[in-house]
DNA sequence: GTAACTGCAAAACGTTTGCACCGTT
DNA sequence: AACGGTGCAAACGTTTTGCAGTTAC
């Protein structure tokens, strides 16, 4: 948490209770959520928060880089993730019940990366989603 | 253009002449584009045709595994393309003007796939998008 | 002839913005 | 005291839906 308030104080952002509250639930949801979730978590402490002030603080901390976002089709609304900056994951997203595991590793090949950069093309980042189901809903699916 | 027809056929689906024009302009502008792309394409020849067609459209197609859909933080609006059943690939996003770019081999690995497996998550499918910036918006910084 | 498809308009959804008030610094 | 942040409400852009009329089969 202090982690995070200190970019916002080297960056000249006030340190308000709301904001606070975004990055506890960033950091208790630990992986993607979206927006409403987010609200969901803080309106326990702070009833009267509007999901107008999460998005400005979800924006605010994405142009710090500390969160990062992605938008998986078939499902709605943009999901959020507080970014670990010592660790480079993608993510494993269930096409049943929609929820993403971590995969803490990265398997896009140095190789590949230097081909492209030789095409003209200056690679910057990388967003890999692996898609498929998880052993939950996997055995569901076979008790049914 | 016949290829996508059989599969509208085989699944009795009507072969109109919106439709036909949806899969002419998927297939004419060969890369990731909006349906207001779409539409303004299609419109030449439709002007009476409206956006919500365009999306009833692709989202038939999407649903026969013909169009894929992939959203870029940052772009709003889905993107759609064709889906070539004959080659995978994935796609080089400029950060700077949006355009996209395909990638014709895929550097995931086979042992990363086999590993995720393992992990009880059986994945199906995966999207993978690279970000950057392309040999012209380097050339256009570069002269400022 | 019938079911599917279209166009229109309106709704729905996630997200952003304008504004007056409030709280952190 | 000043500025940035908040809450509210309204706007926005994309996508979906209800409906009546039309079209492919």
């Amino acid at each position: 948490m202090d982690e995070y308030l200190a970019i916002l104080r080297k960056n000249r952002c006030k340190i308000t209770p709301q904001r606070r509250a975004v990055i506890e639930a960033l950091l208790n949801l630990h992986t993607f959520v979206t927006a409403q979730q987010i609200l969901t978590y803080v309106k326990r402490i702070y009833p009267e928060m509007g999901l107008d002030t999460v998005y400005r603080n979800l924006n605010l901390l994405a142009a710090f880089g500390v969160v990062s976002q992605i938008s998986i089709p078939g499902r709605e609304g943009n999901l959020f993730e507080l970014m670990n900056k010592n660790c480079h994951h993608h993510h494993l997203v269930c096409l049943d019940c929609g929820n993403a595991e971590c995969l803490e590793y990265c398997p896009v090949t140095e190789t590949g990366l230097k081909e492209m950069g030789s095409n003209g093309f200056q690679v910057v980042s990388h967003s890999l989603q692996f898609y498929g189901y998880c052993r939950e809903c996997k055995e569901k699916s076979a008790n049914q």
